[in-house]
DNA sequence: AACATTAATGTAAGCGCTTTCATTTGGTTT
DNA sequence: AAACCAAATGAAAGCGCTTACATTAATGTT
């Protein structure tokens, strides 16, 4: 592996004229240029992003926390990432979370001990006061799907209560009055803040919401299938259930299948993420956008502006959820 | 951030014997490696993995370039490998190559360049000979799901054509004579090799394959879904159909409901891969399944032992797929 | 007590770059 | 032709570690 001594040797310049015409910017001759990269070329020179870190205190490297590597959500987001940050080369290192507040820490102690010049956060256990905490001392960061008032600044997240409230109106506008919701674990704000929309809506048009007709899951499908068998235990009569997230409600389509019921002639239901599983089911589900590659991209974006001084459009914080009708809701209007 | 120097003047020793406690190994004595363990904990001491890096020409780190970062078996694939990783306190960088020849290049080109010690990568489109080549010159990599004999060492493979075997004779055995074929693009081995397998369990039951049954998709729903509707197109009859992943199938399970027919009664499919979509979709997809975590904790593990030295089992480099039999084929046996 | 061994620790030279500051070069100006 | 100035280039000091080698301390041997 050549080292750029020997190409200053080759092209009989001094280090510090190759390390400039590697980067681009401080004047050097047309001529020295030339020499220098033909230098290179016939050495297939390639610098050591290591020693090129050691010297100048950047890493160009930004990590990435997600609580699982696989599952369609952080599949999108990381590619969003990716490809925002690859065409300005920076590299990206990944790791998971696993959804538990010390693999969390633990997670991010990892990546900034790689030296991270910036992190991207999708955590769930952790505490907003780690987090502020993290904040003020050294480490940049930003937190996708979380928001945190003290600093908002680091947060891109989805408006996920507005999404649950789209969820439940859908529902509603169709003539459904008796909705069950089947949740995500209560402790992640997400899951809560989607409950909250939810609520909202059903009281809006004039409906107690029924707590008997909650049930909280795991946000995996075993856990709405489950739910769903809950619920259905409960004989407590209702129309659709709102699921918040696709995988759930795939459970739980199954599982009002197996007990012998359509969907959705005989029930409803509506999922949330819009992951790419929900136009592959059966019936199509219907769902809340949820556009996290975007978001992605957007923390990406924001990296580069804030920590790499790149020239990037202002970048917006909060993302709005959209409904996604498709064939897994019936209309009882007639 | 402290740096190895201020922990050795605190602790009142030099360099070389904080590095010493640091990485454990050299005999320090057990009086001093508790001053500077001390030390380094009351200046919250991290060392910087890069000079590191540096000093001992090893980053630490491997690549992972696979073609896309979301996608259910990518998203496996990572998982395994980060496990596996992760737990060796080395770092994973990822890039995406887009099953395009020149992106790939381009995505191990970028990962070279950031100094991995090693290279785990899943490419489609790159030509045999490059590879070949690059094993020659410098770099240490491996492959997973492709097997190219002159570097087989460095492969990790399914038998895919087995797996092609195995689906197609589920379906004979169970009654099916005319099967058609929805293929991935056949210039990928992988899709090719599924095909082969296919013919094979034909021939083996004195069938002749028809090449009208055949149609070649793209590995996507959509791609699934025309070919399903080119195939009715034809107006020959088929009672089954295997796909050669189970998106496709989830498209042709679509299509052939779109004209009407039910699955698995009309027309049984059969999928390939056994991604957890699988599992959701109605009818539950039978498929065969791809362990591609445990090829993807495989390939870490081969690069814990080839590049790291690090004590690991032997690797095996060809896993077999196995049936998963599930509703959405139907037995044409009374 | 004198010496040989071995364990513990220190010294200093890099690793391959970036970057500040000094020096050289070549072109202008008068 | 002397003086000047900006542009181009070079010299050298790090960046924070590892590690070969040298030195010192501790222990054992006779």
């Amino acid at each position: 592996m050549a080292t750029i001594y020997q190409v200053s040797e080759l092209a009989g310049v001094s280090l510090a004229t190759v390390s400039r015409v590697m980067n681009g910017g401080t004047r050097v001759s047309e001529k020295t240029r030339e020499k220098v990269n033909k230098a290179m070329e016939t050495l297939n020179y390639r610098p050591s992003s290591i020693a090129r870190s050691l010297a100048s205190n950047c890493s160009n490297s930004v990590g990435i926390l997600v609580s699982e590597l696989h599952g369609p959500i952080y599949g999108a987001m990381m590619s969003g990432i990716e490809k925002q940050l690859r065409t300005a080369g920076k590299h990206v290192i990944i790791a998971a979370g696993h959804s538990d507040a010390a693999s969390e820490k633990d997670g991010i102690e990892f990546l900034i001990a790689r030296n991270c010049d910036a992190l991207i956060l999708h955590v769930e256990a952790v505490s907003d006061e780690y987090l502020i905490e993290l904040a003020t001392t050294q480490h940049k960061f930003i937190l996708i799907n979380r928001y945190i008032p003290q600093i908002a600044d680091n947060c891109i997240s989805l408006n996920n209560r507005r999404g649950g409230y789209l969820a439940t109106k859908a529902l509603l506008e169709n003539g459904h009055r008796d909705i069950a919701y089947i949740s995500g674990p209560l402790w992640k704000m997400d899951a809560s803040d989607r409950y909250l929309g939810h609520q909202e809506a059903l009281a809006e048009h004039g409906i107690i919401c029924n707590d008997a007709l909650l049930s909280e899951g795991n946000f995996q499908e075993e856990g709405g299938n489950e739910c769903m068998l809950a619920l259905l235990e409960t004989k407590i009569p209702f129309s659709a259930v709102v699921c918040a997230n696709d995988e759930m409600a795939a459970g739980a389509m199954q599982a009002a299948r197996d007990k012998g019921m359509a969907v959705p002639n005989d029930i409803s239901v509506m999922g949330f993420d819009n992951v790419l599983l929900a136009q592959y089911m059966y019936p199509k589900l219907s769902t809340v956008n949820y556009p996290v590659q975007d978001m992605g991209k957007m923390a990406a974006s924001w990296i580069l502006k804030n920590i790499y001084q790149a020239n990037q459009p202002d970048v917006s914080h909060v993302f709005e959820p959209e409904l996604v009708w498709r064939d897994s809701v019936i209309s009882l209007k007639r």
